[in-house]
DNA sequence: CAATTAACATACAGTCTGCATGTAAATTGA
DNA sequence: TCAATTTACATGCAGACTGTATGTTAATTG
């Protein structure tokens, strides 16, 4: 006979504590940022001590990119419902650019994904992250597009990059107020742009 | 009579300490990240005391505000110097990206511009420098290609902001050891489809 | 040249991070 | 099944850092 709350097997206390840490990071780095938001602050919010935060994540940073990583693949599942495979490629890549504007209006993601994400674990591990959510199906777009001569060919690695910079500083301007419309305007002049002559 | 190094007005002493204060920051700023970098450390490196930080600088993001907004400015000069006014509009267009290329390969200048810069001092800052110094010449050689008819009619500061964008991400691309010659390939053919058809 | 202000140096308070140590509960294996 | 071991934490501590308050000397002002 067990008791419902005193017996609680290991793998489900590591998992709701590790979620409800970051959980708890999320919010804390969405509403101030990451050198604004103190671990005392973090643990105080999930329930639990700092000495479960350095059981479960090796250091501040570890936790951050925990974060970034779930988000990271929170903004994919959104695009990915947006442009189901039915499209063609060029209205799928139409219809990703607008599902990735909106999603990364969620308050906060901006700051997350776009700064704090590349200050605190680099452009390195960001593209890593990246590159398994987000904008693989970018680079699946671009791609699919070249093979049905609806795009000039060129290098796939660095037309995503390029093309998932401007979608980022795009977002980024919108959060700031600038107008969608015109921002939206020159990403499909620049995706557009890209039709063989 | 006044001995050489003793008699100091005060204009000089503090032209001299914030210059060696924000020299002394630029090189810790980018041989590191501003996250790394102790403030006992700057004014040792800058032989001077935390005192004379505070007493010239709000805090240490004030200081690292100017150390941006003088790398900025110096990226700028590089760029004007290598795209004089006597090129085509599409001409100074790319010999000013490859002169933004160039100059962004200065170590750790990329980590100071564009990673740190806008998690530290958020995007309307470094906005608002960018547009002191980098950004307004790009501006204006976009504008007037519009206006000689050589580029599609789109929104400037959209179409500035979004160009400006990919050229950073090609910035750290190149850094992280990507191939330049593909980096420059997509910039070039971004630039070359915003040709009005 | 007295009064004031600027340019620092020094000392301190508060906070944070990471680690080391301690403890109770869960898991293992004989 | 039960002793040995490992896991999942909680607590306390050491070192470092930031910003400020206070003190001191040199320059500037009226």
């Amino acid at each position: 006979m067990q008791q419902g709350s005193a017996r609680r097997s290991n793998r489900d206390r590591t998992e709701t504590t590790r979620a409800e840490l970051i959980s708890a990071a999320r919010e804390l780095f969405t509403e101030k940022s990451y050198a604004e938001t103190g671990t005392p602050e973090i643990v105080a919010a999930a329930g639990v001590t700092r000495g479960a935060l350095y059981h479960h994540f090796a250091d501040k940073q570890a936790l951050f990119a925990a974060v970034v990583e779930q988000e990271a693949a929170a903004v994919a599942r959104e695009i990915d419902r947006a442009s189901p495979p039915s499209l063609s490629a060029r209205d799928a890549l139409i219809a990703g650019s607008d599902a990735y504007l909106t999603a990364m209006r969620v308050p906060g993601r901006t700051r997350l994904l776009l700064l704090d994400g590349p200050a605190v674990l680099g452009r390195a591990e960001m593209d890593a992250i990246d590159n398994r959510h987000g904008n693989r199906s970018l680079r699946e777009g671009l791609v699919a597009a070249m093979r049905t001569q609806s795009m000039k060919r060129l290098p796939p690695e660095a037309l995503t990059a390029l093309l998932a910079a401007a979608f980022d500083r795009a977002a980024l301007a919108i959060e700031a107020g600038a107008s969608g419309e015109d921002y939206r305007a020159v990403l499909t002049a620049l995706i557009e742009g890209l039709s063989p002559a």
